[in-house]
DNA sequence: CTGAAAGCGCTAACAA
DNA sequence: TTGTTAGCGCTTTCAG
């Protein structure tokens, strides 16, 4: 095995507690001794072990981030970000992928990686709220996104109401009249695009335009075939909208090409709009409006939470924070200038 | 703190050894008292402790993966698939991000997360050779990506010089003339885009055409933005490709981008062939040419050689792999077919 | 087939 | 200021 703080201590003539001391930046070592010590360290090539610390310390420094799917890039955007906040408390990120399957969504809040990770960061998709109040797990759960659970756990995620409303209103305002909603999850006992879908009724409501179920164009999943194949059903049953509005921007990229691909133009023949504000939606031939959520906020609060958690209220009532969305506007509703 | 193998064993009226032998599914154990130490397992709700055990084992089950940027979808889909391969072994990914600097490589490559993680996957940007030679940490550690080092490490990396050989003959063969190459390193002492590079000199040369400097778009960094940036600098000098061959996909995206802002058509006016072969470039209003590297046998060698110096071969010679890789001709040099 | 005891490397009391 | 000692929870000899 590897060199050991005995090693050192033997090496140095010293006691390992003196080691110990100068591994921790002990501030009260005689710089000589201190030397002396660095230098055993430096002879022997020392390195802590980690896992003996955490074992004695009951903590490992290291949480979990379980998102749906990596090649989603609004979840790897966000994991990037979690990993920074992280690393600013010092912590190291874990990253799960759960492919949304409730049976993995499970087992990682259960905590299969009990006693490796001290807290968890989850964006859950059908996980249901029984299986949350079933956990038995203790470390902190921090849940991220759009389900909402009636569960005592901190909860992250912006206000997808009113997020989708200020998304229908621009294209209400943009004067379109039959907006339809894309990505409405199909064959799922919850709905997952629930607080979206909602806030799209509410607006239309308001605005005296129509949103019953033939403007609704139910997905599959949430990737860009998944907007493209609910794009094309909706224009092959004649619902002939003049605006979409997409569950995200996958989604919206995937229907723009349809639509590219049957000859209708983005916006004159029909505005879209996404959700996420992805890196990709901002190139592309048409640049893409969307609803743009904090995610440097989320990561940082969903981290904030964990720490706090960790450090002093375990007990505190759950908290539901709010970070902040802009609507951002570009090509796709407002046309292309040049 | 939790339940330990202790209080198991104090409830079933059994031994310490007993209830760990029930745990780690030890063959000799009679049924009777299998069921009664189970019994006491899901009473008290016990879980192991990874960590005690993974300092007496000396190994952790963890893999550490270090990219330079989760935003970019290549090591985002990358990342997706060195996780499965490393469940299939039984492996944990820990992911890092290096943003390409060579101070992080180093970090990383030199162990910093020594005793907590088994082996280390990275995809080193800017780190050096000697970088390399003076590694202490004992844990495996595979290279991948383009870069070529004389260090006695496992190196995984498709043959980027064929597979940019093959994008410039398709180019030749679709009878572009003035084949530009974008994506080399701006100031940066090494050239990371060598290979790539190289390709494209070579088989140009080999065609009678020209590889001037005249043709080579300097970058600052792998993004969209990059790419778009390097793409409007060409036109703006002049150059007048009829074809550009990009580093990545995201830097192609970015130059077809600012050539749909200045009027020219893709492919008709320049065609556009990319690197990487995201998602993102199956979509998009004009679909990307690529090439594919083989990203689910990268992520499965990379692991395997993790894996096999862990278990058998720790000081077997460096092995050197290339997986596959493809040339997927889509619009952006073909054109639209309605 | 099961029990007792040692020790992985570290930190935190407590002593000196 | 530095040394001693007792575990953190687990696996692993070695006996029984």
């Amino acid at each position: 095995m590897g060199v050991s703080l005995k090693d050192v201590a033997l090496r140095a003539g010293v006691s390992i507690k003196t080691v110990s001391n100068v591994v921790n930046d002990y501030p009260h070592v005689t710089p000589a001794m201190r030397a002396r010590v660095q230098q055993a360290i430096d002879e022997l090539g020392y390195r802590p072990n980690l896992t003996a610390r955490h074992l004695r310390k009951g903590r490992t420094g290291i949480i979990a981030l379980a998102v749906p799917e990596l090649g989603n890039p609004y979840f790897a955007e966000l994991a990037g970000a979690v990993i920074d906040a992280a690393a600013r408390h010092d912590y190291t990120v874990l990253l799960d992928h759960t492919a949304g399957l409730r049976e993995k969504e499970m087992l990682v809040s259960q905590g299969f990686r009990a006693h490796v990770i001290d807290g968890l960061i989850l964006s859950p998709i059908e996980l249901e709220t029984e299986d949350l109040l079933g956990r038995t797990d203790t470390a902190p759960l921090v849940l991220l996104g759009e389900r909402e659970y009636d569960a005592p756990y901190d909860h992250i995620a912006i206000d997808n109401v009113a997020a989708a409303r200020s998304a229908v209103r621009h294209l209400v305002g943009m004067g379109r009249r039959r907006i339809a909603f894309l990505g409405a999850r199909r064959e799922s006992a919850r709905q997952p695009a629930h607080l979206r879908l909602q806030g799209w009724r509410e607006e239309l409501a308001a605005a005296g335009l129509p949103y019953g179920d033939e403007l609704v164009a139910p997905t599959g999943g949430y990737g860009r075939a998944d907007g493209a194949q609910a794009m094309a059903d909706l224009l092959d049953r004649g619902a002939a909208p003049d605006a979409v509005f997409a569950y995200n921007d996958l989604q919206a990229i995937g229907a723009m090409r349809v639509l590219s691909e049957r000859g209708l133009r983005v916006p004159e023949d029909v505005a879209v709009v996404g959700f996420d504000d992805i890196e990709e939606s901002r190139y592309g031939s048409i640049t893409l409006t969307t609803v743009s959520p904090d995610k440097q906020a989320i990561a940082r609060q969903a981290v904030d939470c964990v720490v706090q958690r960790l450090a002093g209220s375990p007990g505190a009532e759950p908290r539901r924070v709010r970070p902040g969305h802009d609507l951002v506007v570009r090509e796709s509703t407002l046309g292309r200038h040049r």
